[in-house]
Formats: C-alpha cells, structure tokens, sequence
DNA sequence: AAGAACAGCAACCGCTGTCAG
DNA sequence: TCTGACAGCGGTTGCTGTTCT
C-alpha cells in the first residue's frame, strides 16, 4: 500500500527512551488519557513519532503490565495459544494480562522456540520435528478443507478435537489440523486438553435472502463458538488494544476474545 | 583479560484494517 | 463510493549485556 510517514523523522528523536521523555508521557496520558497518538508527542512536548510514543506506552510504560519472568503456567497457555492462533500475538496477549504482544514475541522467539525444538516439537506447526506423516496429513485436510463445506470441532471435555466432516469427500478418513489431529479411526490425537472448540466453517450464503454480511467479500466465514475452561474473561478481540476499533466484522466474542459469533476468515488467517 | 559469539529485548518499519469526511 | 488519516499488528533490526574461547 504505502503510506506517507506518520511523522516529520527529521525532527523525531529515535533509540531508547530517556528518563525524562518517559515521564513526560507518563504524565500527559495520566492527565488526559491514551489515544490521538498522532498528536501526544507535540501535546506532550515529545520529539518522537506517535508510533513511538504509543508502543513506549504499551510495552513499557503502561502501569498494569506484569514484569519479569513468565511462569511455566504462562508457557504453557502460550503454547497452546500460539498452536490455535499462530503469531497472532495481539490476541495472545490479549489471555495473558500484564503481557504484551511484543513481549510475548520476545519470549516465543527466545525461549518457547527453543523449550519446543528441545521437546522435539516443531514450534511453527506444534508437531514433532521430521514427521512426515504430518505432511501427508497437511496434505489430506487442505484437500478437504477445499471439499467440504464444514468443519466442526468437536467439544469434549478433555480434548480439543477436531472433526472435519465428510460432507463432499467421504473417501477422507484421516485429519489433522493445528487445533488437533484425528486419526483415521476418529481418535483424537491429543493436542490441546484444556481448550474446548467448536467451530464450523461454511462458505458465504450469497443466495439467502437475508445477508448480515453481503458487503463482505467471498472469504470463508467462521461460526464459532469456543470455550475454555478456567476462562471467565470475556474481553473482546477488537478490544485487545485500548482503542477497541477493530470490531466492526464481528458479532460478539469470547474465548480468546471469541464468543458465539460469526467472524470474517480474514481476521483468522494464520501466516 | 580481551575479543568473539550469543542471547535478550526495546524499538523501528512497513503494511493492513477501519473510520470519517 | 472513494480517499486520506490514523491506529494497530507482526516481522525485523540493532543495541546491550552475558557467556564462551
């Protein structure tokens, strides 16, 4: 796309922040609060960009972050967040108060990364290292992803199972999925214990007679309607960041700052 | 003790999504 | 409907501290 730069660089401080430039921010967001990130910095007396001056607040300045080391409860819904959602570390963050996107990234690329290759895990996929089944199963389930119009994932009180139902391609009897793998017996191969799913995907109903969505596009829609244990959050996706602006093409959420809902593909697409 | 290599993390950059005019 | 402005996201960079040789 391309955009003009968000500020006059020539006459923008950049590295570290000083001392002082900390508590000049500090105090103007204390006194009027956090937003209009483009103007903060003159507002404040900054000679920074608006970027700058909003991710020196986010990830570092903001009084309700949570220093230091992660706990191995926090690792551990990392790696099960990072298995469902991929590097969607906003939303990640989004689980883990105190944490921030950025600082979960940090530790994913420096300690997880390493904590799953030691493990034998594959920390882009979630599944052991040199299994090439799982390309043959990668392989199936784009296949029948691209077949079917429907995939459930079955709730269960332990696991987090994935069923791909056979709708257009019954000949499919193995699946896998980043959400968990299930053999061709319909045994689920464990993935995520403590995460209940269920989720459908179904195409766009263009010919319904009422749209909700008939501005959208023809990407693939998500019902959904995921639930996990221990959660009694109810942040919202949009709402991960103060600004909460990016709500707009959904209906309501939970989990993982998901609820019951239907929600645009796109906001779902994994790198 | 000194330099090299590595690790950790704050900050930057480029891009996308959303909103308002 | 279009377009520009803005907020936010994720990948990357580069600085600093630590460990190794």
């Amino acid at each position: 796309m391309g955009r003009s730069p968000c500020c006059e660089k020539a006459h923008t401080n950049k590295g570290a922040w000083t001392k002082e430039e900390d508590d000049r921010l500090i105090s103007y967001i204390r006194s009027h609060g956090e937003g209009s990130w483009r103007s903060l910095p003159k507002a404040a007396g900054l000679l920074r960009c608006g970027k700058s001056c909003r991710l020196r607040w986010i990830n570092y300045l903001r009084p309700d972050l949570k220093r230091g080391n992660f706990t191995e409860e926090e690792d551990e819904l990392v790696i099960k967040l990072h298995s469902l959602l991929g590097n969607k570390w906003s939303l990640i963050a989004a689980r883990l108060p105190g944490r921030t996107d950025n600082e979960i990234k940090n530790y994913w690329n420096t300690h997880i990364r390493r904590k799953l290759m030691s493990r034998g895990i594959d920390p882009a996929t979630h599944r052991p290292l040199n299994d090439a089944e799982n390309r043959v199963q990668d392989h199936e389930v784009k296949a029948s992803v691209a077949a079917t119009n429907t995939i459930s994932f079955a709730s269960s009180a332990s696991a987090a199972a994935v069923v791909v139902k056979q709708e257009q391609d019954p000949s499919i009897t193995s699946k896998s999925s980043m959400f968990g793998v299930v053999d061709g017996k319909g045994t689920l191969l464990e993935r995520c214990p403590d995460l209940n799913l269920e989720l459908t995907i179904s195409p766009p109903r263009l010919n319904e007679p009422e749209q909700p969505f008939k501005n959208m596009d023809r990407s693939i829609f998500f019902g959904y309607n995921l639930g996990m244990q221990n959660s009694n959050d109810s942040s919202d996706i949009g709402n991960s960041t103060s600004s909460g602006k990016r709500n707009s093409t959904s209906t309501g959420y939970d989990f993982l700052g998901l609820k019951t809902g239907v929600w645009d593909y796109r906001r779902l697409k994994m790198k």
